[in-house]
DNA sequence: TGCCAGGCCCTCTTTAGGGCCTT
């Protein structure tokens, strides 16, 4: 996507997801189960999102134990096309951030494919991110790098909003440090979502560019 | 009980292989 584009949407509001699965790939007939999200406005975070979905399929034991998230409570929820209507309209006009964007990104996109929408917006991953401007974590795992930078947590993990909120943290800790590394004073997401796509050694050219 | 996929990224690379991440 062109940086142009993404300069479209609001530089200061967006909004950070994350899905719970049945699996890790919608083309070998995986769905959704769960969709957490959070918007940030200037830097902090004004509202949430948060919803259980019945995808008509049975959620394997292995992602039971994973997430807490039963067969029996996806039956009770609402489907994942009156789910991913309303995630739709809660993310309308924002640009997305997700930990390992990519693996968000498929899901969102085919579960939007169901329901006949697209989404046009930026999506910016937090994992690249983090390998670029974190060079001394353990690891690059939501995890991880929560305990790494003592970011807000409550010790969830594999529930949607749970980590939507740490990766949230996570983000405006990113932009935190990146300032600070780099003397940097405004990073909109185009130039975040530029650094992503940006091979290591090419990032000092970058860098300097937006100085 | 994750073995499934896919993109990134490093290296013992580019005519490739394998670890890291996500559920």
């Amino acid at each position: 996507m062109m940086l142009l584009e993404l300069h479209r949407y609001p530089a200061d509001s967006l909004v950070v997801f994350d899905f719970e699965t049945t699996g890790l790939s919608p083309d070998m007939g995986d769905r959704a189960i769960e969709i957490g999200a959070v918007l940030i406005e200037n830097g902090r975070i004004t509202d949430r999102f948060q919803q259980l979905m019945n995808p008509g399929i049975r959620i394997p034991l292995f992602i039971e134990n994973l997430t807490g998230i039963t067969n029996a409570m996806a039956k009770e929820s609402r489907s994942n096309a009156q789910v991913m209507a309303d995630f739709y309209e809660f993310i309308a006009g924002r640009n997305l951030v997700a930990h390992n964007a990519s693996f968000d990104e498929r899901f969102l996109r085919a579960e939007f494919k169901r329901i006949k929408k697209t989404f046009s917006g930026g999506i910016a991953c937090s994992l690249l991110a983090s390998r670029r401007i974190f060079h001394d974590a353990p690891n690059h795992q939501l995890a991880t790098l929560a305990s790494y930078k003592n970011l807000p947590t409550e010790g969830i993990y594999h529930r949607a909003l749970a980590d939507a909120e740490v990766t949230a943290h996570l983000w405006l800790r990113l932009l935190d440090e990146l300032r600070a590394q780099q003397g940097f004073t405004q990073l909109s997401f185009g130039f975040m979502h530029q650094l992503t796509k940006t091979p290591k050694h090419q990032l000092r050219k970058l860098y300097a560019q937006q100085r």
